[in-house]
RNA sequence: GGGUGGUUAGCUCAGUUGGUUAGAGCGUUCCGGUGACAUCGGAAAGGCCAGUGGUUCGAAUCCACUACCGCCCACCA
């Protein structure tokens, strides 16, 4: 034996080094080729702080799959790879390190600070990027990119700058999300909800009794609403009142307004339009004042008295007790309610209102045709017209229905880390001025002293440019024009409005064209009870990193691509892991078995017809094509999962189970051996990178990388249709014998002879005797056109030929006779449905003509098969 | 409340536009002799495709309703 190949497939032995074979060959990076349409992806970045978890490798796994398939079709293929600065995630991260050390931020200052974010990411990135390539990448290292890079930096300016200048960003006193913990405002979507076992506290106001959960808001109330439709408060609405409090008197209007539902509670609502969004749309549309009572840190301001420097909950405590003195309090509820929270640190929202700044989402700047469009108009047109694909469909629906609710975007946060607001302020006369450096003189004073505004960007505004960003816009690049729109954009569905959206209108906006055609969504990867894997049950987690170290990439690739369909969730566990390494390693010994049988010479042959020479090469051949076929098609439907299974299949089952057992015998054939094996490797590639390009190594012609082979193309002449049906009736004979063999109890060593019927099969049976025989563990077979039952003997029959097994003192003829009516009884049963479908006039008439000679013809084999059956048993 | 996905073998899931007697992996049972693989091979058991009704010659597949499970959005103070 020539080969060093070990009896398993040890991943971690050659990893790495396969990837540094990679990256150094160059492939990861495209030829520009103008004669070429590109396949582009824009990697989604992680967080630049973040480890690799499993929803970044399932990321990674199907983009590698696109990408590597992509490439091996000759077309230029860029992945484009990169991080995200992640601004609140980052700092969140930063400032726990800094207290671990007792110390604030304010003790370091911004600059400070912002020196010990950037030394903390350049160290992680690092991380991330070992990892991305663990996962086997096969990304265009060349063209990393990173969201704080100077040049992604200058892009977010540039369509800032556009956008203020565009009228698209204003700055105004508006209702927000305020995190009391980051000390920040977040977008909608970045607000979650949490169900809470609460108090609602049935408060005495004056002439109302009303339910609250908020007491505390009470010393910002200005108003109190009623449904417009209420009788019981008909009277009151317009008239103002005076309302006994905690600290004196106030006064509050009475409001008539639909979003009241006079169903809960009294039907009459406190407006705090200070610190409640509904209240504050109510105070809007019924122009009533607004009191802001609670500050940025969450406390109690200082127009609250003695609650002045409570937190909101002190002060609740506090008031309601005082409250309760004064015979305020008329009952409290226990109440299950969903409170808002920080989704990235958890903290309980509270709504107040500051100064900020906002995209329009409303107002028409994007030129399209004659008119000009919103770029949310836009954002939903290109969908609605299929400018974008989103995968799987259904999506769409829910994408349309997060755009035409879409409000104004606050984007300004008052984190440290992230993109400047690139806006200054003049300090003679506060006149705002939006310029990428600090201007000269400002246009309305004359003076040359300004302040930048201390905000950042939300994260968001710079992930929306990243597809055109990463491509070195603002600057009309070589790679903007070539690779710009990008073909996919493949993500978690979590993030389809956070990200996706986005994209879609910063860059219909910035550049007036989508930012990808097809956006394919992927499910989130649950535990095995199909919970979300949390941090807080360890033993649900699974990490990639480890699963890699366990059972190799390759394994853990397949685990996350087979078995899901786009946008399902996934159940993983550890088995599931190991039953494709299972795989990983067969892959690795049916490679082994061929290559055992190739002589050195053989392999440099280049393949020819001529060398098709058995049945079994045929059959094989046929499978093979038809698996270039599918899997080709599959792979350019995003059907990955079924690609998958389709290769796996044959593999294992056609390739090892029979190909490979039958090679053992007279047909063995070198050529078609190796040939079907190469053609294997290469179909496996974008699954299993890493042992198809180790065992291409052997199996290769040259010296070349596999990543950098031709895909397979579809050869009719190496389809052989007849040729494979029979090889199927083979394979019957085979299982049949085996079948009756293990039912007998015949033991697994015993050689038995066999005689068949074979009716006009007979010639090629008989050709194929040798594998037959070793298969089925035979010392004779006789094999003619037609012939008796052998005494004692078992029949197995299968459509026109019937297989006799003298199993002598084995065969109880009572026994046998159970057998043979049981057969009959399936086949009859059978015949009724075929005969049922026939005689249906329906059928005969509507069905397609094909299927009705298939099921004339399958009624002529299975009355065949009756008619032998009887025989038998008549013989008995 | 609005939307949306699921319900198929003990478990995890496939099943493309309706068209063989509904498949796979794991698990289970029995048997392991064989020139790659015990991370393996051979044989087998196991299903009223959630329920009801409809469309159709024909439904796991299309439609309607129901039941349970899940997710997203909105939100009631």
């Amino acid at each position: 034996m020539k080969f060093k190949i070990e009896p398993a497939y040890e991943a971690k032995k050659y990893e790495d080094k396969i990837y540094k074979s990679w990256e150094k060959s160059g492939l990861f990076t495209p030829k520009i080729d103008h004669s070429k349409k590109p396949f582009t992806i824009s990697m989604p970045p992680p967080n630049a702080t973040g480890v690799l978890h499993l929803g970044h490798a399932v990321m990674l796994a199907i983009e590698d799959i696109m990408i590597r398939h992509q490439r091996m079709k000759g077309v230029p293929a860029l992945w484009l790879p990169g991080t995200d600065h992640a601004s609140i995630a980052t700092q969140n991260k930063v400032e726990q390190l800094i207290e671990e050390k007792g110390k604030t931020k304010y003790d370091l200052g911004r600059t400070e600070f912002l020196k010990e974010v950037k030394k903390y990411v350049e160290n992680s990135r690092d991380t991330i990027r070992n990892q991305i390539r663990k996962m086997g990448a096969s990304c265009d290292w060349t063209r990393e990119r990173y969201t704080m890079d100077a040049g992604l930096s200058d892009a977010v300016n540039e369509v800032f700058i556009r956008m203020y200048e565009d009228g698209l960003i204003y700055r105004g006193n508006r209702i927000v999300n305020w995190c009391p913990r980051c000390e920040s405002t977040l977008a909608n979507d970045e607000v979650e909800y949490e169900e809470k076992n609460d108090k609602l506290y049935w408060i005495k106001y004056g002439p109302f009794t009303l339910a609250t959960t908020r007491p505390e808001t009470k010393l910002g109330d200005t108003a109190v609403a009623v449904h417009p439709k209420d009788k019981r408060y008909k009277d009151m609405v317009g008239k103002k009142y005076k309302i006994p409090g905690v600290l004196g008197e106030f006064e509050v209007i009475v409001v008539a307004d639909d979003a009241v539902d006079p169903e809960f509670g009294s039907g009459a609502v406190k407006v705090t339009p200070a610190h409640s969004f509904a209240d504050f749309e109510i105070a809007e549309r019924h122009n009533v004042p607004s009191k802001s009572v609670i500050d940025e840190k969450g406390r109690m301001k200082n127009n609250c008295g003695k609650y002045a420097g409570m937190t909101t909950l002190e002060c609740r405590k506090a008031m309601v007790r005082d409250m309760e003195k004064m015979g305020l309090i008329e009952k409290i509820e226990d109440f299950k309610h969903n409170l808002s929270v920080c989704y990235r640190c958890g903290s309980s929202i509270e709504p107040l209102i500051s100064k900020q700044w906002f995209i329009d989402v409303d107002k028409p700047v994007i030129k399209d045709g004659g008119t000009k469009k919103s770029i949310k108009e836009k954002a939903i047109e290109v969908v609605e017209k299929g400018e974008i694909k989103i995968l799987p469909s259904r999506f769409k629906k829910t994408y349309f229905h997060w755009m035409n609710n879409l409000h104004d975007w606050c984007i300004s946060r008052q984190i440290w880390f992230g993109h400047r607001i690139p806006v200054w302020y003049c300090k003679g006369c506060e006149h705002p001025q939006a310029s990428k450096e600090k201007p000269s003189k400002c246009e309305k004073c004359g003076k040359k002293e300004w302040k930048r505004d201390p905000d950042t960007l939300d994260t968001w505004f710079s992930s929306g440019l990243w597809t055109f960003s990463t491509l070195g816009w603002p600057k009309e690049t070589e790679d903007l024009k070539y690779f710009h729109p990008t073909s996919v954009m493949e993500t978690g569905y979590d993030i389809l409005f956070f990200w996706i959206a986005r994209m879609i209108m910063m860059t219909n906006y910035a550049l007036n064209e989508i930012p990808f055609h097809t956006v394919y969504l992927h499910g989130l990867i649950r535990d095995r009870t199909g919970q979300k894997m949390s941090k807080s049950r360890p033993e649900t987690c699974i990490d990639p990193l480890e699963m890699i170290e366990k059972y190799g990439t390759d394994a853990v690739r397949l685990s996350l691509m087979i078995g899901s369909g786009p946008g399902n969730d996934m159940r993983l566990y550890e088995e599931k892991i190991a039953g494709y390494r299972n795989f990983v390693n067969k892959i690795w010994n049916g490679a082994r078995f061929a290559l055992m049988n190739v002589s050195d010479e053989d392999l440099k042959k280049e393949f020819q017809p001529e060398m098709v020479k058995s049945l079994a090469d045929k059959w094989i051949l046929t499978g093979l094509q038809q698996l270039i076929k599918e899997v080709d098609s599959d792979l350019n439907g995003y059907k990955f999962s079924e690609a998958g299974t389709k290769i796996y299949e044959f593999i294992w089952k056609q390739y090892c189970d029979w190909y490979l057992e039958i090679s053992k015998g007279e047909y063995k054939n070198p050529y078609v051996l190796i040939f079907v094996l190469r053609n294997v490797l290469k179909l496996l590639h974008p699954f299993v990178p890493f042992v198809t390009e180790k065992l291409w190594e052997h199996a290769s012609p040259s010296k070349t990388l596999l990543i950098g082979e031709n895909w397979p193309e579809h050869n009719k002449k190496l389809v052989f249709k007849k040729e494979a049906e029979s090889m199927e009736l083979i394979h019957e004979i085979i299982t049949g014998i085996r079948s009756c063999r293990a039912e007998m109890g015949v033991e697994a060593g015993k050689y038995i002879r066999a005689f068949i019927h074979g009716g006009k099969y007979s010639e090629e049976i008989d050709k194929n005797r040798e594998p037959i025989m070793r298969l089925a563990r035979l010392e004779t077979l006789i094999v003619e056109e037609t012939m008796k039952k052998p005494e004692n003997s078992k029949a197995i029959i299968l459509k026109e030929t019937k297989i006799y097994l003298p199993l002598d003192a084995m065969v109880d003829a009572e026994q046998e006779m159970v057998r043979l009516k049981k057969e009959l009884e399936a086949k009859e049963s059978f015949l009724k449905i075929i005969e049922k479908k026939l005689n249906s006039k329906g059928f005969i008439d509507k069905a397609p003509k094909e299927l009705v000679g298939k099921e004339q013809e399958r009624l002529k084999e299975t009355k065949a098969s009756i008619a032998r059956i009887k025989e038998e048993i008549k013989s008995l």
